[in-house]
DNA sequence: ATACATTCTGAGCTTCTGCTCATATTTGGG
DNA sequence: CCCAAATATGAGCAGAAGCTCAGAATGTAT
């Protein structure tokens, strides 16, 4: 077996231009895929909306699956760091912390959800994949966030919690329509996790 | 504009075999779904996969969206029908009646989510159009059941406590490691939604 | 101004997909 | 057993997708 060209390597982008080239570029793709759909949402069609030709999406990208998944890096990596941004006080009571935390990130990008369903249609379950890795990072981190708030709380096995708190947002998260949280949704939400942390009759 | 026939429409299964064909293709979309993604699961390996030509696929399905939306069906009605039979006795406390229900869904098919995150790459987003009609009716019969249950409750709004608890069971299940459940998972989610239903300790 | 590097172009090649249809096979009632 | 209806076959077509590459255009440095 010949050695085998392990990758092609594509250019990686010098100049200014060239960098605001592969921005439009991971825009576009956004833009199609959120109002087209995946299935529409071919090379072709990508460069027109970008406003540049094939090739030039191929100076950047090793394949088409390469500019779907820059796409859901940056989704993913942009709502870490909404997380660590809005990251509560630990002095504050869980309870508060969590209401806190939830309506940052809900108001945040209300129309990331819609961004988020579609992103599921993109080969190999590649947006479920970079998801679940990132919430390892995010239940670790709230792990340990209960576990300055140990006292407070009436969970015991912090994990298994803060789990169930992530993967229950998630779900919320991906099928809250905008009313819900116009009417008192996010209140009902914060509800739900701090009766199951705390003992309060909140 | 000339009158467009409406629709190709094709054939009936009229006899057993047919019957059984018609089958054998779901199967073997699912089959290869889940084996090599949605990718690979093109019409012609699904025929192949399926012991049957290509041909025989088009006498039953108009297209290949149709087979997958046959699929998502299935899986969504096989859902709801677990739902009303694992459905508990209306005098049993909540408490007891959400662990029961939950665990009976959990325990009926534990490789449901693996099939589930697959079908997320079905185009157009059908399979959460399907889950989310499906869920309506859900939320409505979990609403009901609640209000038969008012004395006991806690919450307020029972539509949106209904919610609640249906997207984040969703989120959860679709995310769970079948560990989870082993480590007592499915008693951490019960008492998620008791605390929050309910003012008992539990 | 000149030279070289970087970036961009887009017609068109290759590959593969969904799907058709003329034909073959199987079924079951009379 | 016969034959019309039902079912199954699969080579191959039309079309479209991803991607290439030879060259044009633009930028940077001297």
């Amino acid at each position: 077996m010949p050695p085998k060209t392990v990758k092609p390597a594509r250019r990686r982008a010098k100049q200014q231009r060239a960098r605001a080239t592969v921005d439009v570029i991971r825009e576009a793709a956004a833009h199609v895929l959120l109002r087209e759909g995946y299935a529409r949402a071919t090379t072709n069609r990508i460069a027109e909306v970008a406003g540049v030709s094939v090739g030039t999406i191929y100076q950047y990208f090793n394949n088409k699956d390469a500019i779907f998944d820059a796409l859901i890096r940056r989704e993913v990596d942009g709502l870490k760091q909404l997380l660590v941004k809005a990251s509560p006080d630990p002095a504050v009571p869980v309870a508060d912390a969590l209401g806190i935390l939830l309506s940052s990130i809900i108001r945040a990008r209300p129309e990331a959800p819609t961004l988020y369903r579609a992103l599921e249609q993109v080969p190999n379950g590649l947006f479920r994949r970079r998801v679940a890795e990132a919430r390892g990072n995010v239940v670790e981190w709230l792990r340990d966030f209960l576990s300055t708030h140990r006292r407070e709380l009436r969970v015991r096995d912090l994990e298994a919690a803060a789990f169930v708190i992530v993967a229950a947002s998630e779900g919320i998260a991906m099928n809250a329509s905008p009313e819900f949280y116009r009417n008192r949704g996010a209140e009902e939400v914060a509800a739900l996790f701090t009766r199951y942390l705390t003992a309060g009759s909140a």
